[in-house]
DNA sequence: TAACCCCTTAATTCCTTCCA
DNA sequence: TGGAAGGAATTAAGGGGTTA
């Protein structure tokens, strides 16, 4: 008898094609550790800090559910009563894990534990499930609430954790939709039970709340066109138009149903033409700027559970820095920097970072994330907010700058430098990097880096990798600079 | 003069795209 | 997962013209 997670319900809730292929076409799935879930477990997990803001509980710890069970069952019926983590409850064969049970007067109130830092739509949902199945199991529940990271948190040390959740009482909302969660359970047993994969277009429900992983098998039905209207961008109103109206392929557009919108324009003439353009004046405002220059990128990690003293949950903590310094002789050096202390790098970032990058000449970066991690260092650190604020006035974005003057067919509707580089210099391929091809990775890779057990091989190895990647971010932003200039 | 309509502009909200 | 920015979409406000 097969049993169902409340997870699976919500999944299903999203779309019930997605939860077929997942029970019946698991060899599909295209994400199985993608880099995001694999954050999700950066440092120490969340669910044990809130956990541990419950002293004299006890974990429910078993190898088998049924044990589980059993074993929560035993717990209830004991005096007096704890507080139980992971209590297990099944009924209609759906399964649901409380994350932390805590006995009131007169019954139990269920909390569960989210690392997000607001209460989203399918939380309450979620919760609901999980009354609903402890109700029917016979369990008194007089609240449902719902814990969530309170972003304000500073972590002020000394495992000192008080007030990182905000608890939240969710009871009216959870009331409202326990009439409806035996209709949801039963729609989900009987999409498992079609013999065959359900169609369902795709759409919105494809990403959100959660990005599913049998997206290109979906696609792939819908996406038989080389440029399909999707490579437009964020402009949804006018793709659903395109839609709407049959079009397929955006080269089969009429140019009139584009109005004026110049992006769109780009895209469109790039597409029919098969190949990329560039406006001359962005060759003509970067030839303006001065030498010497120089081309940044940082690497940062982020945890929920802060472990450095005076930083926030999620908070941006860079780790990493590479910087190409161009001549006007046209000579280029490299400098870089990596903190795999395990302590927080943030100082040491700021104090090699400020030297390296001198007192004149434009620092290329490309979006504003390496402005904002060092506005950010500078509220932290007033004592380097002089040089900081002598950086940012220096720093030149190359993305506003694409965006306005460069598109080439194959980027496909976006500006991502992963989409700009192989356009202009294929000889920089990130997918021939070994170990670390994103900023997803190299927060992987970091992570591990730090880790007690890591070897010093493996240590060597990862770092070897991120500096690397690195480097390769800053060269892509030399050779950028260099096509727009039309060297 | 008040009421209504249409159009343009400004302000606000919402959504997407970047980065890690 | 967050946060910032930018752009699209939506809403509000204002101006001008017409009509009763």
């Amino acid at each position: 008898m097969q049993h169902l997670s409340k997870s699976r319900i919500i999944e299903h809730r999203q779309c019930a094609r997605r939860l077929w292929l997942r029970v019946h076409r698991p060899d599909l799935d295209t994400q199985a550790s993608t880099s995001a879930q694999s954050r999700m477990q950066a440092g120490t997990h969340a669910g044990e800090v809130a956990c541990s803001l419950f002293p004299g509980g006890r974990m429910i710890e078993a190898e088998k559910l049924s044990d589980a069970i059993a074993l929560t069952t035993d717990l209830l019926n004991r005096k007096p009563k704890p507080t139980l983590f992971e209590a297990t409850f099944s009924h209609s064969r759906v399964l649901v894990r409380v994350d932390i049970l805590q006995p009131v007067r007169g019954g139990y109130d269920i909390v569960e534990v989210k690392s997000s830092t607001e209460i989203q739509g399918y939380h309450l949902e979620d919760a609901a499930i999980q009354a609903w199945v402890c109700q029917q199991a016979g369990l008194p529940v007089k609240r449902t609430q719902l814990a969530h990271i309170n972003k304000t948190f500073v972590y002020p040390g000394k495992q000192q954790y008080d007030g990182l959740f905000t608890f939240a009482d969710i009871t009216k909302d959870t009331d409202a939709l326990l009439k409806q969660v035996p209709h949801w359970t039963k729609a989900a047993f009987a999409t498992l039970n079609e013999k065959s994969e359900p169609i369902i277009e795709p759409g919105k429900h494809c990403k959100e709340p959660f990005e599913c992983p049998y997206v290109e098998h979906c696609a792939h039905e819908y996406k038989a066109a080389k440029y399909p209207p999707e490579d437009l961008g964020n402009q949804g109103n006018t793709i659903n138009r395109l839609r709407e109206q049959g079009y397929t392929d955006l080269r089969k557009v009429p140019k009139a149903l584009l109005g004026n919108n110049k992006k769109h324009l780009r895209i469109w003439r790039a597409c029919r033409s098969g190949k990329a353009e560039l406006d001359p004046a962005a060759g003509e405002h970067l030839r303006s700027l001065a030498y010497p220059r120089y081309f940044l990128d940082f690497e940062t990690i982020q945890f929920i559970v802060p472990t450095w003293k005076g930083t926030r949950p999620y908070q941006q903590i860079p780790f990493q820095w590479s910087c190409h310094k161009a001549g006007k002789n046209g000579t280029v050096s490299h400098t870089e920097f990596l903190d795999i202390s395990g302590k927080d790098p943030s100082k040491p970032f700021l104090e090699t970072l400020t030297p390296a990058l001198g007192k004149r000449g434009p620092i290329f970066v490309y979006s504003h994330f390496e402005r904002d991690r060092l506005k950010a260092l500078a509220i932290r650190f007033p004592k380097y907010a002089t040089d900081i604020e002598a950086i940012l006035e220096r720093m030149v974005d190359l993305l506003p700058l694409s965006r306005a003057h460069y598109y080439h067919p194959a980027m496909h509707g976006s500006w991502s430098i992963k989409a700009v580089l192989p356009t202009i210099a294929p000889e920089l391929d990130y997918s021939a990097l070994e170990g670390v091809q994103d900023g997803g990775e190299a927060q992987q890779a970091y992570l591990e880096t730090i880790h007690r057990q890591t070897t010093g091989e493996r240590k060597t190895e990862l770092q070897q990798a991120m500096l690397a990647y690195c480097k390769l971010d800053t060269e892509a932003l030399v050779k950028l600079v260099e096509y727009f200039e039309g060297h």
